[in-house]
RNA sequence: GGGCGCUUAGCUCAGCGGUAGAGCGCCUGUCUUACACACAGGAUGUCGGCGGUUCGAACCCGUCAGCGCCCA
């Protein structure tokens, strides 16, 4: 017998461990089945489950058993991505704790910690995942840094580089000072923040006393200035163009130059160009041959030696001695001494306070300095073409459409991608140097040294390029690095392309998009054909959780909470496309209680004889009972495969919701009862058919999302063998006669019901009273039907009888009217009149407005003209029968009028 | 500044051209031997404003307002 109610902790684990020890999470190529696959997107190794991994990892789950339970050999692989600069970041502080520096170590040694760090940490999130549920492939695990995937990163390094898609150039990056490496565009978050705009006066060369006065938010780059810019058409500065100003602080002539980019309403319309530490001020650089020398050092601190030879003294503008000064001083502090200084020199003319936005990095938090140097780019722009193409011919899909036209807006600009990292976890650019400086790229070391004994004629020492690619190099080869690229397997060749990708909007260009690029390139395919997008999770409040805000939920505390069936079905039911889903304990309490009113119902199945019989043959189903479930359980099929199909999880989830709790539960185990409490007979064997036949239909229907729960009950139950329900046939729609003859004679024996029922609510008849129910009006076919489910109806409706009235209705009647019937329960003393007219009034008018509405849009002419005609027919048949209902209403009250 | 999305019952959200829906919450009643994580019943909406298209608009188009996100 099953316990009173289910407890999920005692069984997730065993249940889980089963499974994955049969191996039933496994796919096989060599099996003929049709593939199905999906890769994770690989969490971090440093990472730890939370509420986004739980809502990302769950839909795909829901995919993957659904597709597996329909035959599909069914591919879920799974793996972590090494995440170089998290990684390493975690790492370093670990060796911080105990007082020692990575530099020190050195590379070698750094390595070796970090793997032994893998080793014994990096496991969390995979065991979370299990957790959850998620029917991973374990066995297929993979690692960005692991052997396999290794090789083909240095493939397809080696290979774009001699393809020309993949070169170095010396150009300004997102410098991270903190973190002492270049980012990508992607890694850089603007922030508002609320600082100064100075306005600097800068001398006309020739003539003293004149200035030209220039708005700058970084006075500390001033150093490296090598322009004043004005816009060509303003007039203000027209004599100034070509003429030279006297850089202040180091004495340095500067042109004054017209370039468009300079905006006349903005600050003083003229602005001083520093070509290596701006974006902008560096295009300027390029279009004006500009001298281009670097003030920073590599952590933001003042350095003077491309500038030393130019430190001049001019009284009143230049002071050598006082530049020297500053060199090797962090640029905060650099900022303040300058400006300090320039306000002696009287060449600061205001400070406002100013609103802009500054670049950070999105890992290290501090301010970003552009910087100019030598790093490895991948030529984007060229490897998104084919990748668009296949979004825009459908080869690709994003779900919902919506987000093609972000994806777009991001590839059709695409700018170099720099993959060169100045960290020391991740994968080494294949890259050697030579004594020249030549540079030779090759898969392995042997290999360039092949390669250099082949340019130079003799052995040289070559130095390896110390830099790693960016992180999201190798992940973007991860839908086939997985699968054994570059050897051709059979996991290769049955897999790819995948069917899914399911993922946060967030990573659409970060991933997606360089899988797209990566896989057309390579495998000459898209990697998948459907891209889903799902929302963030928020708090109830709408709000970001973070843990700062002290509002994060931790899936792994709300699995202990309300069992990990009851978080996923959650996450499924509030997944609406398009939308970020406010989470609330209340909604999974919500759906604890379902997992809870599903066992209960297994319950009682089990209680009442209802046992698996695996030959029961539902087209020998006679009774209107068993052939309305059936023909239910069918909608119930279709309606949560067509959800599936359209990765609607929310309306899967809703569907077998309703179906479960108020079709199954609410209406058939309670028709079902006095069948199944009856005496032993044909019709209880039907009945007892019909319903281990559904039950098995819903554990199969919610296994997708409730994995658990239903396959407890699959095996407690004996439907079959344990870790059998992953693998078990997703149900198909059974052949039912006469379906609709079956679903009319229930929906009136549920009407009559319901009807009562709400009378009885309304009139405060205590449930402990039962009342015959005496019917007018009603025709024969409908009595007939009604005199069929007595039983129930009795215990339902709580009637003792159900007779047809002859002659005037006892004195005290509440009434229930039902098209053409009229239900009268004879309530004398117990029913309060002038309540009850009230009620049938409330109930006729109500009715009457209707009819009213109705019989307006049949008094238009252009809407009998135009409209669909079985539009207008069943206008017609609606008035007829709201009509039929008023006069019964009012022939009630005329039976109760004082 | 550009782009995208949202605005429907107290709350969270479905519905996206032909009779306004669900869950939760609220109110009323009930230990009716599967389930009080339950059962039965009830109340609650000029579907953000305005204008247009249409026989007919929550749904399509335009516009305004508020909110949110992404990119400059």
């Amino acid at each position: 017998m099953l316990d009173k109610a289910f407890d999920p902790a005692a069984m997730e684990a065993r249940l889980y461990a089963a499974s994955e020890a049969a191996g039933v999470f496994s796919a096989d190529p060599a099996r003929p089945a049709a593939p199905f696959a999906i890769v994770i997107p690989p969490p971090n190794v440093t990472g730890s489950l939370h509420i986004g991994h739980a809502l990302n990892n769950t839909l795909q789950d829901v995919l993957v058993r659904w597709r597996r339970m329909q035959g599909r050999d069914a591919l879920w692989m799974p793996g972590t991505d090494h995440a170089g600069i998290a990684t390493q970041m975690v790492v370093e502080r670990l060796l911080a704790s105990e007082g020692q520096e990575r530099r020190a170590m050195g590379r070698e040694a750094f390595l070796r910690r970090v793997w032994a760090w893998k080793a014994e940490s990096g496991g969390t999130i995979t065991r979370q995942l299990r957790r959850l549920g998620a029917s991973l492939d374990w066995p297929r695990e993979r690692f960005t840094m692991d052997e396999g995937l290794s090789r083909a990163v240095v493939e397809v390094f080696v290979t774009l580089h001699k393809q020309g898609l993949i070169y170095r150039d010396r150009r300004l990056v997102n410098w991270d000072p903190k973190l002492l490496t270049a980012i990508s565009d992607l890694e850089v978050e603007s922030r508002e923040v609320k600082g100064t705009l100075w306005t600097l006066r800068y001398p006309i060369e020739g003539e003293p006393g004149r200035f030209i006065r220039v708005a700058t938010t970084r006075p500390e780059t001033m150093l490296g200035d090598t322009a004043v810019a004005v816009h060509p058409e303003d007039a203000r500065f027209a004599d100034l163009i070509g003429r030279h100003a006297l850089l202040p602080l180091v004495g340095r002539r500067i042109p004054i130059i017209a370039d468009a980019y300079s905006d006349p309403e903005k600050g003083t319309g003229a602005v001083k160009i520093t070509p290596a530490h701006d974006f902008n001020d560096f295009e300027v650089g390029r279009r004006h041959g500009l001298p281009m020398p670097t003030v920073l050092d590599p952590e933001a601190r003042i350095r003077l030696d491309e500038i030393e030879g130019e430190l001049a003294d001019i009284p009143g503008v230049a002071e050598a001695g006082f530049v020297r000064s500053l060199a090797g001083q962090e640029r905060f502090a650099a900022r303040k001494a300058i400006l300090e200084k320039l306000e002696a020199l009287d060449l600061l003319e205001k400070a406002e306070p100013h609103t802009h936005q500054v670049p950070h990095g999105d890992r290290g938090g501090v301010p970003l300095e552009p910087r100019l140097t030598w790093q490895w780019y991948c030529d984007a722009a060229t490897l998104a073409k084919p990748a668009i193409e296949a979004v825009e011919t459908g080869r690709t899909v994003f779900v919902p459409k919506q987000w093609e036209n972000t994806f777009f807006a991001w590839m059709r600009d695409i700018q170099p991608w720099c993959i060169s990292r100045q960290l020391w976890w991740g994968h080494q650019i294949p890259a050697w140097y030579g004594p020249d400086g030549h540079i030779f790229v090759e898969r392995t070391e042997e290999e360039a040294k092949a390669a250099a004994r082949a340019r130079y004629g003799h052995d040289v020492a070559l130095r390896r390029d110390e830099d790693v690619l960016d992180t999201w190099f190798s992940s973007a080869l991860w839908p086939f690095s997985t699968l054994g690229w570059p050897e051709r397997t059979p996991e290769l060749a049955k897999y790819y392309p995948t069917d899914v990708l399911v993922t946060g909007f967030d990573i659409i260009f970060f991933w997606v998009a360089r899988m797209m690029m990566m896989g057309l390139h390579f495998m000459g395919e898209v990697p998948f054909r459907h891209v889903v997008i799902h929302g963030l999770v928020r708090d109830e409040k709408g709000a970001k959780m973070s843990k700062s805000k002290g509002n994060v939920m931790d899936p792994l505390e709300l699995i202990d909470a309300y069992g990990a069936d009851a978080v996923r079905f959650t996450l499924c039911a509030l997944a609406s496309p398009g939308r970020d889903i406010k989470l609330s304990r209340q909604r999974m309490e919500g759906y604890r209680a379902f997992a809870t009113k599903l066992w209960n119902a297994a319950r009682f199945c089990e209680m009442n004889g209802i046992r698996p019989q695996p030959g029961w043959d539902p087209a020998s189903a006679r009774s209107a009972l068993a052939r309305w479930i059936l023909d239910a359980s069918n909608a119930a099929i279709a309606e949560a495969e067509t959800a599936l199909e359209a990765f609607r999880f929310d309306d899967c989830a809703s569907a077998l919701y309703r179906f479960v709790w108020n079709g199954f539960c609410d209406w058939f185990l309670e028709f079902a009862k006095p069948v199944l409490q009856g005496p032993d007979g044909p019709e209880k064997v039907e009945v007892q058919g019909a319903a281990q036949h559904v039950l098995g239909v819903i554990l199969r229907l919610l296994h997708p999302i409730m994995p658990f729960v239903t396959e407890e009950l699959w095996v407690r139950l004996g439907y079959g063998e344990e870790a059998g329900l992953p693998r078990a046939p997703w149900p198909a729609p059974a052949p039912v006669q006469e379906a609709e003859v079956a679903r009319a004679e229930l929906e009136a024996v549920i009407r009559l019901i319901s009807e009562v029922r709400a009378v009885r609510a309304e009139m405060n008849v205590p449930p402990s009273l039962v009342t015959p129910l005496l019917v007018q009006g009603a025709a024969p076919e409908v009595l007939a039907c009604w005199a069929r489910w007595m039983e129930a109806i009795r215990r339902l409706a709580r009637a003792s009888e159900l007779r047809v009235l002859e002659g005037a209705p006892p004195a005290g009647v509440a009434q229930a009217v039902l098209g053409e019937a009229t239900v009268m329960l004879p309530l004398a003393g117990l029913v309060d009149l002038a309540a009850e007219r009230a009620r049938l009034s409330r109930e006729r008018d109500k009715a009457a407005d209707e009819a009213r509405k109705i019989e307006r849009k049949l008094g238009n002419a252009e809407f009998l003209a135009k409209a669909r005609e079985e539009v207008v027919e069943e206008t017609r048949e609606r008035l007829a029968a709201i009509s039929a209902e008023i006069a019964r209403l009012e022939a009630a009250l005329a039976r109760i009028a004082d």
